[in-house]
DNA sequence: CATCTAATTTAATAAATATCTAATTAGATG
DNA sequence: CATCTAATTAGATATTTATTAAATTAGATG
């Protein structure tokens, strides 16, 4: 992790207005007239925002027809904190860190994994590079919403025809939990449970 | 932890002269002149930065003679990123935030290892449970007062027998200063140093 | 194709920030 | 007290940034 992107990093969170968009999409992906709604400011500026926070990788983004959803991007969120204190306490030079390693890694299995367009090509048989895969796609959930069956299995048919599979896979691997019919995230901190594998 | 104190610690961070400096002290104590010499910048600059630095906790200052020396305070430094993730998921919503939680194991402290007079029963061993303890004494001296030596140990023995113990862990934990026989409260805000213990 | 919608870009402005030089302060020391 | 040293303050400048209104784009839909 270099010195540039730890300020990149910083820079995006040193604004009250961005903090107050991340605050309001923890609570579930909302496209960006509702958030100049609730933050009393212009689209123009949400855009603005918008760029930033894209920029240190602290968002996702999907279109639907006119409209682009934000959510949060909980992977980076999660490790550019730990990244600032590692090159505070590690200095700039060298040896690469964890982090970047991780990064590397999962920076890795999505672009073999997916296409330009977003899909999966091919389930990894790997058990690291299936979690990442796994993780990726459901970064795209709301925590704390339910879904039912049918609305699983078209949200995972957007990756994959083998829908069955990738869904029994994420409820093995505790990424969602089913009671009944319907499904819902893991409530508890399960990103980046890959990092420790080889 | 609220949205501006979020805010100060990650615009402290957001600049790279800042995080290099922070670099720089990683490697041990510093004075201004070095810094501004390493950093191939003013040292007008240095008071710049050293301020923003200041204002958000990340280090520590002491004088000797002329001489400023800056050191990191490691603890804002650990604490302050685990807020901001605190801040976004928990929002301003319920559950117990970090804030309760300390100060539940402060006024438990406080409870346990003093008596209804106020004596101190014991020197905890635990260094969280010690800085709480020290910081209670400590809260009752004047700020910017100079106190002698014999003031000192009066001021301690009313609360231990073992003044001496007592008045070393004071200097060591940087809660007072001593310039030859004279004793001083850092005038710096260093309250709360043990909470991002565990 | 004409129209509608949500988002982006552009241009402008006001505020904040990083940096320097020069002047000043706070302590130390002869 | 005079001088030296390290740091701070003040003033100036150039850059960056947050924000908005207005114009434009990209995509959907009748």
């Amino acid at each position: 992790m270099q010195l540039d992107k730890v300020v990149t990093y910083h820079k995006a969170l040193a604004d009250p207005t961005r903090i107050r968009m991340l605050i309001l999409l923890a609570g579930g992906e909302l496209n960006g007239g509702e958030l100049a709604e609730r933050l009393s400011v212009t689209p123009a500026t949400i855009t603005h925002h918008a760029a930033k926070l894209r920029e240190a990788s602290l968002i996702n983004e999907r279109r639907d027809k006119n409209t682009i959803y934000f959510s949060l991007n909980h992977y980076f969120i999660k490790n550019s904190a730990a990244a600032t204190e590692e090159l505070i306490y590690r200095g700039a030079e060298g040896g690469e860190t964890m982090e970047e390693k991780n990064e590397a890694m999962r920076a890795s299995v999505i672009r073999n994994f997916f296409t330009a367009e977003g899909r999966l090509k091919s389930i990894p048989s790997q058990l690291k590079k299936k979690l990442i895969a796994l993780e990726h796609m459901v970064s795209r959930l709301e925590k704390g919403r339910s879904y039912s069956e049918k609305e699983i299995n078209a949200f995972i048919k957007q990756y994959h025809e083998d829908f069955a599979t990738l869904r029994r896979e994420l409820i093995m691997h505790q990424y969602m939990f089913r009671e009944k019919e319907i499904y819902e995230l893991n409530p508890r901190e399960l990103w980046t449970r890959w990092e420790a594998l080889s």
